[in-house]
DNA sequence: TTTCCATGATACGGAGACGAAACAGTTAAC
DNA sequence: GTTAACTGTTTCGTCTCCGTATCATGGAAA
C-alpha cells in the first residue's frame, strides 16, 4: 500500500519538519549527514564508507568528515573489519537509534496536523 | 483529512528525496534555505526580512545572505515596499515556482513507491 | 528640524564543509 | 618479496555560512 500525498500537503510536511529541526537548537545535521545517517539506520549491514560514498554520489572525505562529527555525537560508531583490515565497518548506537527514531516521529506527527 | 505515515514510511521518504536532491546536483539548497524558500512560495505575502527572521528564529543577516543566494539563482526577487521603504517585500518568481513545484512532485514520487 | 527608532544590508573574524591530491595501512598478484 | 591495487584518513586551499556589531536609509515623534 503506497502512502497518497498532494504536491501542497508534501511541501507543508517539509516546511514544517524544516522548521521544526531548525529551531529545536538540539542536534541540528547538515542535509548530506542526515541522509548518510538515515542509510545506515535503514539499510541493512555492512556500511562502508566508500560504499555510502558511492550510494550518495560524493567523495569518501564527505563521509569520513560525516562520520566523525557524527561519532563526537555518540550516533554513530566504527571498527576496523577483522576479515579485511583495510574496511571501516560503520555501527549503530543506542543513542543513534533514539534519534533516528524520534525523528521518524517528529514526521509522523506533522503530517497528521496537515489540512486536507 | 491528515495525512497517515508510518515512522518507518517517513524516514524512508525522508532518505530517498535527499539521496534524489543530493544526487541530482542541479540547484542544492542548505536546510535553511529551502525552508526560507518553502515559506516564501507556502504562505501568504507579504514576506519580509524581519518576518522571516522571526518565523524561523534565526538572525536577519541569514535571511539577506539566503535571499542573496536564491535571488542570483532566480529563485526569489526583491523590491522595496513604495509605502514604507525601509520594508523590503519579498517576492516569488517563474523559475521558483517551477522549482517548488517540481520538488513537491518528486516527494509525491517517492511517496508513491513506499513500502506497505 | 532634530531626535529617535525601525528596517534591511554590510564588515568582520571564526567555524565548518567541500573536492583534489597525497598519505599510511592492508591485501592481492606476480 | 616486490609491486600493484584498494581501504579509509589527512592535508591543503577555497568557499560558504554563521552571529555580532556596525552602517545607511526611511519614518515617526518631539
Amino acid at each position: 500500500m503506497s502512502v497518497r500525498l498532494r504536491p501542497l500537503q508534501a511541501l507543508k510536511l517539509w516546511q514544517e519538519v524544516g522548521l521544526a529541526t531548525i529551531r529545536d537548537h538540539g542536534v541540528d545535521l547538515s542535509a548530506r549527514q542526515a541522509v548518510i545517517l538515515l542509510t545506515i539506520y535503514l539499510e541493512p549491514p555492512p556500511h562502508t564508507v566508500r560504499g555510502l560514498a558511492s550510494k550518495l554520489g560524493v567523495t569518501k572525505p564527505v563521509i569520513t568528515r560525516a562520520l566523525n562529527a557524527m561519532g563526537d555525537l555518540d550516533l554513530v560508531s566504527r571498527r576496523r573489519d577483522p576479515q579485511d583490515r583495510r574496511n571501516v565497518i560503520i555501527q549503530r548506537t543506542v543513542r543513534g537509534s533514539l534519534f533516528v527514531e524520534q525523528f521518524g516521529d517528529l514526521i509522523v506527527e506533522c503530517a497528521g496536523t496537515l489540512p486536507a
